[in-house]
DNA sequence: AATGCGTGGAA
DNA sequence: TTTCCAAGCAT
């Protein structure tokens, strides 16, 4: 039985969904991938992406050939990189578990590394039609809106509240179809602000629209104030080589290559910050030489400004104390190792003045 | 349960 | 320029 709800909603998707490249595929794989993608992050920033990782990874067995520094290289610049380490366990385990086919059960997905409840759901229901509604912050939003919930909707009472109220429209057989179309709705119409209720197909059934409290809903929890760090970096070059230091595997962006530096501390000028950073992290004494720019990031949970310099190596053999390891390499050789924004701006940055000399 | 984890686009 | 926040997961 599908509800008058669900029947407009799918009439709306035959005729307005999105051309998306992982769309239209019969390969779980490929909808698998842009799950992983699509965590936190938005389709217009995914499909260059997705494009490029099925050229270069088209299944699971030559993902999981792949090591693990080709694979973070490839996601280089999509952030969040556990997403990657964790596509990379998943494909080995879809080898070694299930014969190399993703497996088509909310449970057993659910198993993989990377995959929680959204990311199961959605693969069930796209890949393999699987009668499951995909709860993720599009559907949430749009659910929220449509029974007007007062619940904080990420709580777990509101998750199952939002949950009981999708499923009672879920129509049978069609639940990849619903999904998505609760999420091409909230990606277009159905936005944070400004909704455009007027082009809304669900307009009529839509309980904040009625009272016209679409962008009080959903409820979220307050943002906290971020705080701003100065980070010092080093360029320290031997031989025409480049001292380069991979992060440890956790945290942030774990796996990732950087220039070696750290945070100044109060009362710390920039040079001493860095003199320090590179006795701390590398067992060396360096003198501090001319900068090489000043970078500016916002990540999440913190802001960054960044002074790099020159410097030059005075005592000691470069240790990794606080790296995963560190690799003296061709300047050429930069771009084959996966970094995040600010340490890729660098090696771009120094690419350039060493090619105008 | 609360927090940490990237980046880019929109307003 | 600043703020918000987007197809979540792991711990």
């Amino acid at each position: 039985m599908t509800s008058e709800l669900a029947a407009r909603l799918l009439q709306w998707y035959a005729e307005n969904a999105r051309s998306l490249p992982w769309r239209g595929h019969p390969d779980p794989y490929a909808v698998l991938v842009s799950e992983f993608m699509l965590q936190q992050t938005q389709v217009d920033t995914v499909i260059p992406y997705f494009n490029a990782w099925m050229e270069r990874f088209p299944d699971a067995a030559s993902l999981a050939a792949a090591p693990v520094g080709d694979v973070l290289r490839q996601w280089e610049g999509l952030g969040y990189y556990s997403r990657a380490r964790n596509l990379h366990a998943a494909a080995g385990q879809i080898c070694a578990r299930f014969g190399g086919q993703v497996p088509a059960e909310v449970s057993q997905l659910e198993s993989l590394p990377g995959i929680g409840p959204y990311t199961a759901r959605a693969v069930a229901s796209i890949a393999f039609g699987a009668d499951e509604l995909a709860l993720d912050g599009n559907i949430r939003r749009v659910l929220s809106r449509l029974a007007d919930m007062a619940l904080p909707a990420r709580s777990k009472e509101g998750k199952a509240a939002l949950t009981a109220f999708g499923r009672q429209h879920l129509p049978g057989g069609k639940a990849g179809d619903f999904n998505q179309a609760l999420m091409d709705l909230g990606a277009t119409l159905c936005t944070p602000r400004q909704p455009a209720c007027g082009r809304c197909p669900l307009a009529e059934h839509c309980a904040a629209h009625a009272l016209g409290v679409e962008e009080a809903r959903p409820v979220l929890p307050p943002r906290k104030t971020v705080p701003h760090y100065i980070v010092t970096a080093a360029i320290l070059q031997r031989d025409g080589l480049i001292l380069l230091a991979q992060r440890k595997p956790d945290g942030l962006l774990g796996g990732m290559w950087e220039f070696p530096g750290g945070k100044q501390q109060p009362d710390e000028t920039l040079a001493d910050c860095l003199a320090r950073e590179l006795q701390e992290e590398l067992g060396v004494e360096a003198a501090i030489g001319a900068p090489f720019g000043v970078y500016r990031h916002a990540y999440t949970h913190f802001k960054v400004t960044l002074h790099a310099f020159f410097c030059t190596l005075m005592q000691g053999e470069p240790q990794p104390l606080d790296a995963a390891q560190l690799r003296w390499v061709q300047p050429a050789e930069l771009r084959d190792f996966a970094m995040g924004k600010i340490d890729r701006q660098i090696a771009e940055n120094l690419l350039a003045q060493l090619k105008e000399r």
